[in-house]
DNA sequence: CGCTACATTTGAAACGATCCAACGCCGACG
DNA sequence: CGTCGGCGTTGGATCGTTTCAAATGTAGCG
């Protein structure tokens, strides 16, 4: 038997040809599963195929074809968890769809962002997701992406989006109606004065929760207290941190919503350091029901945002969007779901 | 001047050539930066390039250059805090050496792993890093990435190596010395009686650790109980679970070594649901500390792994590899480091 | 037997970039 | 005046696949 030679080089449709006596078209035919070939004709071809151990190159097939089999993903925070299930149901998707993901992740940085975004476009594919880092603007991301190449939106807006912003798609979470469910539910539980705790003023999905927040307390005609606003870093640590500045004045806060499971889980750990017992003395409310909201003591009550579903999701939006290239861009606003755990007692002074 | 065409063609390099009178060939050796051109030529090339808005096309570099420009991540469970982190610095590392990552997600299934593998090789990449599915066995594996393109095996080995072990090279955590930290902290304290709780016995990283922690304990000249190895699933869940089966002889543990996190802080809830005080009447260790363990209640003693430095570490592990494909493989074993919080305190009942 | 119809197969031109050998030009040198 | 060397530039082949018009072969039919 003949040694293979000291650099193997990558079989090709060439080679097949050459070892089953028929020219590249045909094997391409077969590849492609056609039926013009004949029966016995694509045996011979398919056993050539299994006995070289030939590997398609699907670069060179989209090349010729114009098309492409990737999708790229570009996310704000790959560590956190919210956005790594949320990847795992793009991937999920892309691939029972036959595409492949490539992954990209900012880390909040815009300008890493924008690197990133470049160098993915620059290996063609079929259309983006992107979680935009914070602050990022709609002239900067469509320069970095071009407007030929879909586009959709998830979790965050674009700033300075303008008339553009019918170049893209948006997949968002429910965030206003999740805070106001989270606030009706305290003041079901007979809370009345409630802060609302966690997150920065200039992102869009804080503004968003503090106004379903503010639809609830006016709607019931209860009050809101200046103090009872308090801003953070979405950490866990900033949270717990801050958590004093709740009670700098009085009338203090029985209840706090707060602006995620991050924020709220510090901000358990903060009472507690104050001597309060969360889940007893004090209600608190988060929202994304990451893992850990079910096991900390006490248990969350938060918002069920379905990270794993809504990266399905958005996959599918996308696809249907290469699908159908010409559509009007659609906006999705995601559900979410209060879950009520032990987190969101009435209040204790009653 | 000329309305576009109502399908916006990709601009390339011909398109560049013609819009400014000069050839291809000097379009691309503008693009790469080569000394050869004149100084003039370059800027009227670059000015082109600009108003026609180019991107380059890589994969059609590649293709003739017969190089690659993307790496594989396959991963057994994006989901995992640990192993997100561990994608985010794999990311940053590719990153920064000009690749691209193309994601994979088995969800510990063998025969997606398989499918998720085929579909990525077909894209060419220069090299795969992979957190195998448990159960993979090498044959498999090879089978589906062909011996061609390098191989990083991540966190676990492959079963039924054999020989072919010399075909990749391994980044393993250092399991078995960090479990024999942890028991010999745990020994430190005072404690005699100490359990082996979590884990699936035919997990090679449950087998090492549990090694261990043999190692520790027969090196103090302390006993095991055979019912003081409990295993379970490797999450929170299964965890709490089985905790009472620590007790369900005598004499019970006074401290256990956990498997992982995500069991040591299953086995938390479970302390606390039989009215013990984890921290205070019980130790218990955990290894990964993922983000959580810090802010739990105790905060957990445990090992960190650094998964986001052990991301950046495949990530060069590999690239020096694809540029030096003849060196001979390698096993790196990354050291953990004990981080000792509340939760492992000497036991009460001295 | 000549002709059409049909079933297969194929040659060659793409896709967008790279690369190499060759070319034109110009001043210098013998 | 002829030719040599360097500098910039370029034509055309090439990477591995697809595609389409055209070629080939085979059979049926009048």
């Amino acid at each position: 038997m003949s040694a293979s030679p000291p650099t193997t080089r990558k079989v090709t449709l060439s080679d097949i040809a050459a070892g089953c006596g028929v020219s590249r078209a045909t094997v391409s035919l077969v590849l492609r599963g056609s039926p013009l070939v004949n029966a016995r004709t694509r045996e011979r071809v398919e056993a050539e195929l299994r006995r070289q151990n030939y590997v398609y190159n699907r670069s060179a097939a989209n090349l010729r074809r114009r098309t492409s089999s990737s999708i790229a993903l570009v996310l704000n925070d790959l560590a956190n968890p919210f956005f790594a299930e949320f990847a795992a149901g793009v991937d999920e998707a892309l691939g029972t769809a036959g595409y492949v993901t490539l992954l990209g992740n900012s880390g909040e940085s815009r300008t890493r962002q924008q690197a990133v975004l470049g160098s993915l476009v620059e290996h063609g594919p079929g259309g983006i997701i992107l979680s935009p880092a914070e602050g990022s603007t709609a002239p900067e991301v469509l320069a970095a992406v071009g407007a030929q190449v879909p586009l959709l939106l998830f979790n965050r807006e674009l700033e300075e989006a303008g008339a553009q912003d019918a170049h893209w798609d948006r997949l968002l979470l429910d965030n206003r109606t999740g805070a106001r469910l989270a606030t009706e539910h305290l003041l079901a539980q007979g809370h009345r004065r409630i802060a609302f705790f966690g997150g920065h003023g200039d992102s869009s999905s804080a503004q968003q929760r503090y106004a379903g927040y503010r639809d609830a307390l006016r709607a019931a005609g209860a009050k809101e207290a200046a103090h009872w606003r308090v801003e953070t870093a979405p950490t866990r640590l900033d949270a717990a941190r801050q958590t004093e500045r709740l009670f700098a004045r009085a009338p203090a806060p029985t209840a706090a919503v707060c602006y995620n499971d991050a924020v709220a889980l510090g901000l358990l750990l903060g009472l507690h350091q104050r001597g309060l017992r969360p889940g007893r003395d004090f209600a608190v409310t988060g929202f994304d029901d990451i893992a850990e909201s079910a096991f900390s003591t006490p248990p969350l009550t938060t918002l069920a945002t379905a990270p794993r579903e809504r990266g399905r999701q958005a996959a599918e939006l996308l696809l249907a969007r290469l699908h159908d290239p010409q559509a009007p861009a659609q906006t999705v606003v995601a559900p979410v779901r209060l879950v009520v755990r032990e987190s969101s007692p009435p209040p204790s002074d009653r």
